[in-house]
DNA sequence: TTGTCGGCCGATCGCCGACAA
DNA sequence: TTGTCGGCGATCGGCCGACAA
């Protein structure tokens, strides 16, 4: 997926390693916090608790099942003077748009933790007024009610359908018709967080970040098993 | 599972080989055949067309996905005179009851085709008149309507309640509440094959076997890897 | 005896404004 | 500005007898 997104789903506390850049790479670490067991490593690896490395490559994927998105790094040795410039084509191809493509161009996102009633009842979502504004198209006001459609491409490049509505007393944005399939397809529940985002040519997004605690449990700042190096 | 459930479940038209008779077995027939390929198997299964062999062991299985019966048959090659009466304790522990367990009880069965109005429309299921008198407890007529509840036990241990009610007119035996869950569950389609079974301890179970022709695909002597000796 | 149909009743879904935080 | 609630109309599931094969 195109790094723009990747950022925008991640939020704003993920950060991901620049491409060449020099990290500490700890080894129990990541066999600790693993959700699965890294595999094809030398046996040295594990001889020392800090290899020192470099960032070869960066690519960003988002998960085919809960829609999380991720990093897949490829690292390699540094052994500090000799060889540095090897540049493997390895990983470069899997996870398209590892950077250079269209990066610089900006997305506008925003990002809403959906309520109880966004995600339970009634089958609506309360679109915060910002939202609409930044990344969803004008309404016409001075239809009664005012209403539109929504073509929304998910990560995986399935489109869903809102129906965007602005009405009620006092008046607010809501999508009705078309959300509730969305919630239940993803099975989205309260405390998830949905990004809407739009590129440069109005195209609009739509990513999950899922809500890793069901008592608070693991703090905001990442789980690194590589550390930047003091340049 | 049971053998004699396996016997009901899979069809008068299939027949399970006789543990220890001498049976054909073509590798060519079972890698053309088989969904999945056979695996452990010696090179030099391959290098004859037809291989004797000695039946040693018949195992029942029921798919825990599509509820379907299918057989593990333990074949030995036999070099013709030597070492026959070697019996492995392999597969014997894996499907419970290979034979000798209560086989000779007899069981109770009745398999229907589900036409379209049992397994589409209202959620209902037509029970055969003889269905009803020869595996369901007999209702109490006085009633009116007459009615009961089963709970009714597949092939996985699972218990599944039907509301048993004799009515309309003219009076016919249906299932209604419950029926259409189960449906649901197994999803099962018109054209598909439930069997009702009930053992001599009045224990009543519920086996399916799928309808194998979109066309009238597959003719109904089965694929057979093996064929028996002539003694 | 039993397959299919239309009727109909109740449960659920989901769109709505009211209201208050 | 927006989270939650009760109302309520539309839809759907599913139980029913009628009727015919």
């Amino acid at each position: 997926i195109p790094a723009k997104f990747w950022r925008a789903c991640a939020g704003i506390s993920a950060k991901a390693p620049v491409v060449n850049s020099r990290v500490y790479y700890f080894p129990q670490g990541h066999i600790d916090q693993a959700a699965s067991q890294p595999r094809n490593l030398s046996p040295l690896v594990y001889s020392r608790p800090v290899i020192p490395c470099r960032v070869a490559a960066v690519n960003y994927f988002a998960d085919p099942n809960t829609d999380e998105v991720f990093l897949k790094i490829l690292l390699l040795p540094v052994t500090d003077g000799s060889a540095q410039d090897f540049l493997p084509p390895a990983v470069a191809a899997e996870g398209n748009s590892g950077n250079g493509n269209g990066d610089d161009e900006e997305v506008a996102s925003y990002a809403k933790i959906l309520t109880r009633s966004d995600a339970n009842n009634g089958g609506g979502f309360s679109v915060p007024r910002s939202c609409a504004d930044l990344v969803f198209p004008p309404l016409n006001f001075e239809e009664d009610p005012p209403v539109q459609n929504l073509r929304i491409t998910d990560l995986h490049g399935a489109v869903w359908e809102f129906r965007h509505i602005y009405r009620g007393t006092p008046r607010r944005h809501l999508f009705t018709s078309g959300w509730s399939k969305f919630v239940n397809s993803k099975k989205i529940i309260s405390g998830d967080t949905v990004v809407f985002m739009k590129d440069s040519d109005g195209r609009m997004f739509v990513g999950l970040r899922r809500n890793m605690s069901l008592d608070d449990d693991i703090a905001d700042g990442g789980l690194d098993w590589f550390a930047a190096m003091d340049e």
